[in-house]
DNA sequence: GTGGGTGCAAATACTTTGCAACCGA
DNA sequence: TCGGTTGCAAAGTATTTGCACCCAC
């Protein structure tokens, strides 16, 4: 991998990430970037998406719609709403451990495990 | 919902999910049924898995790259791979068990919980 | 006959990429 | 200066949608 410079985008990015607790998409990066650098593109906040998630300093959520970011890496699990698309952390009275579930007949390397509970939030739930 | 009629191209890409075991994308599911139905279009196929997992006949399998599609719909969870997009299903010597781990602070509706390992399939670490 | 289903094509949503100019070390 | 980074635009990938015609009930 090539040697990483110092970008002030970059940093408006992460530090705008730190800042959140609602694991923004790209879109809403790009939006809140923009007010400090009117000029950046979609593009550049995609690429420095990518590289921070690449380099481990935060963590792209996959989910139906548009990927999020987040930039708490310590393992934590979300819930996602199936009708709006809005992830939050979930808090747990005792913390999910998989020591004694690691999987059979596998041979691949592991490098992370998702939970992900899905269904209606609170919000969707009072809409409808 | 609007009553369901019966058509024989949506029969086709149910069948096909049940003969599989690996997960297929639409694009291949489109592949497959074009054997039977030559004219059958990508939309036809895009509806009809939204359709069958909607009604729950089917799972769709939300991860990096296209989604993929699953006639398994008993509790079960997944190995996806970050090279190649596999999606392989894990056998536990211990099923997961996540009655202790209820969310805390979390008034919404789970419908479903999803674990899902993700890292580097066999087949990729002997390639690189 | 009625309304859901289909094929086709166009549109949309999201993300990546090529390239020349730019900037940090 | 060198090479990573940026802005811009175009392209690429995945999925949805409008519409006229078709087929199951």
């Amino acid at each position: 991998m090539a040697a990483l410079k110092h970008s002030r985008q970059r940093d408006c990015i992460k530090e705008f990430l730190i800042g959140r607790h609602d694991h923004p998409t790209a879109d809403m990066v790009y939006a809140h970037v923009r007010e400090e650098f009117p000029h950046i593109s979609l593009g550049t906040v995609y690429r420095n998406l990518s590289l921070l998630s690449e380099i481990g300093e935060i963590r792209k959520i996959t989910c139906n719609g548009p990927d999020r970011f987040d930039a708490n890496t310590m393992p934590h699990y979300h819930f996602t709403c199936n009708c709006c698309g809005s992830v939050e952390d979930l808090e747990f009275e005792q913390a999910p451990d998989f020591s004694g579930v690691l999987p059979m007949n596998f041979s691949g390397i592991i490098e992370q495990i998702n939970l992900d509970f899905n269904g209606t939030c609170e919000a969707c739930i009072k809409k409808s």
